[in-house]
DNA sequence: ATGGTCGACTCTCGA
């Protein structure tokens, strides 16, 4: 299937997280106007909610939704479609702030999205990673209540993991990173394991499937020194209907990017 | 080799 086809009558859902959505909506507006996407998944918007940029995204069509907070964290969901059902954080006896600006919940078109900023985790000795650890099997015990519905279910974001040795660009260097520690990736793999698939890999098994590059590391792109820790998911029943997914370098390459690239999952829904 | 660069906001943290 060509590029043409997939993108006419399909579904089209993004994941990017922007390290500050004002200081990116020079890259929004030219890469919204010409990819039309009916949802974006948005982490790290970094703004208070008094200042987020609703009117941007007015002008450009798409009903917005979100959740921030000053300097760090922050989520949103940007689609063409309404937006219904919104809710942020875990409904659970751990609930905190911090959760609500990491976790955004929505449904639209009947597709139930999950949008995930998930902690980043500091390091392995460090409790932000057991508190990265116990993010996960709070997703999980989420997820086992939506996952039994009969539903289409996407979960994306950033996970903060990248899964396999394929998944990063030197495995047996970054063997004690929070991102590639052997507990974060059984954590992550075990909540995707209630239920998901990976869309990404369903349609690109080889290896430098990148979706991040480190600003710290000079020519990263270039040098493809990567990582996979963003990711997009379905169940069975939506991931049954999946018909592509392509990572979009473009974000990273522009003049002042995000660290992060945008990650397109591709649907075609009847 | 244990760096590097961003963004928000304060002279530092988080990624």
């Amino acid at each position: 299937m060509n590029l043409t086809e997939i993108q006419q009558n399909t579904f089209k859902i993004t994941t990017f997280n922007v390290n500050s959505i004002r200081a990116r909506l020079h890259i929004l507006k030219p890469w919204l106007e010409a990819n039309r996407v009916d949802v974006l998944c948005i982490q790290e918007t970094k703004v208070q909610d008094h200042e987020f940029p609703v009117k941007f995204f007015a002008e450009l069509g798409y009903a917005i939704v979100f959740r921030g907070q000053k300097s760090y964290n922050g989520v949103a969901v940007a689609s063409l479609h309404p937006i219904e059902d919104v809710s942020f954080g875990f409904d659970d006896e751990e609930h905190t702030g911090d959760d609500d600006v990491r976790l955004l919940h929505c449904t639209v078109n009947g597709i139930k999205l999950i949008n995930t900023y998930v902690p980043q985790g500091k390091s392995i000795d460090d409790p932000a990673y057991r508190y990265k650890l116990r993010w996960f099997q709070r997703l999980k015990a989420l997820f086992s209540e939506i996952l039994g519905q009969n539903g289409l279910v996407f979960w994306c974001g950033d996970m903060n993991v990248a899964p396999e040795p394929e998944d990063v660009h030197s495995p047996e260097k970054l063997a004690d990173h929070v991102c590639f520690h052997i507990d974060v990736r059984n954590a992550f793999k075990d909540t995707v394991a209630a239920g998901f698939e990976d869309i990404l890999r369903k349609f690109h098994p080889e290896p430098g499937q990148y979706t991040f590059f480190d600003y710290r590391m000079p020519g990263s792109v270039t040098k493809k020194k990567g990582w996979r820790i963003d990711h997009v998911l379905a169940n069975k029943h939506l991931a049954r209907l999946a018909i592509g997914a392509e990572i979009d370098l473009g974000p990273r390459l522009m003049e002042k990017p995000s660290d992060h690239t945008a990650l397109t999952a591709f649907f075609k829904l009847h």
